[in-house]
DNA sequence: GCTGAAATGTTCGCTTA
DNA sequence: TAAGCGAACATTTCAGC
């Protein structure tokens, strides 16, 4: 009930490649009938192994070309001062991604923005204003060499 | 032709959040009828705003648990090395992003893994086999504190 | 940008192995 | 328990206004 079988697998695949696949699709791909895949994937959708289905845009296109990565450490690291940056970061719509990371830097923030003026201003009037901050040490995407959000089976 | 009025935004705001949201559900929600916002979506996808449409799995759940972040910097800095490099990376499986960094470090990656172990094997039979890698820092992540794909309109 | 109708896809109860 | 069939319903797609 909880593990995944080759099918499952392969759908898996076929969907976090293109989720505009319809069923129909898939079970030709897998030569099976609609039924089965179709069951499979609301399955796999209600046990949680499927997310949601996304539209990935172009970062360029949308005019948002400047990606930084912006490590960060705390001054204190207590509690209630990890959580409140947690939170704080949830709202900040200008970061992508955060990690809590094992060593000496507390905090990985990939950033996206239209301008380095932007990057500044973010960096200034939101980030800093975050209690506690000890480090902040920003650089910058020269190239995105590759970014999929597939994992592999 | 190449630039987005509210409309547009709206559209893609709604779709990189949830991708299966129907034709119909859009235009309500803009209070269009469905022509137009099917067109606007043709056009989006045509122009290339739009690149995918991808289903997002739970990391945990289909056992992969394991997220490292790892700084390559090259011995040498020629192009042939560089692209040598970049090319390798797009075969590794394991690879969800890579980045070319302006600083001191030339690259970030981050990696997704099983376990230790596999990343291990990763670093050991995968990635230190590529020509030309100098130093290689790895950290891991206790925590995904945020990760989104959308970005902020 | 709208209307409406054909084509396509989804959903689900029932049947079979 | 998992797969298949088929009918009802929903959505997409597109020509014509």
């Amino acid at each position: 009930m909880d593990s995944l079988d080759e099918i499952d697998k392969s759908i898996l695949k076929i969907l976090q490649r293109d989720a505009k696949q319809t069923t129909k699709d898939i079970a030709a791909a897998l030569n099976l009938t609609i039924s089965p895949v179709y069951e499979r994937i609301r399955k796999l959708e209600a046990q949680g192994f499927i997310n949601k289905y996304v539209a990935i845009l172009d970062q360029k296109k949308i005019g948002r070309p400047v990606t930084a990565i912006c490590q960060v450490s705390m001054r204190y690291h207590n509690e209630a001062f990890i959580e409140n940056f947690v939170n704080e970061i949830q709202h900040l719509e200008e970061v992508q991604e955060c990690y809590h990371m094992a060593g000496q830097v507390d905090f990985l923030l990939k950033i996206n923005v239209k301008s380095l003026e932007e990057y500044h201003d973010f960096v200034r009037y939101k980030l800093s204003k975050i209690d506690n901050i000890g480090v902040l040490n920003s650089t910058f995407v020269l190239k995105e060499v590759k970014h999929t959000s597939e994992f592999f089976f």
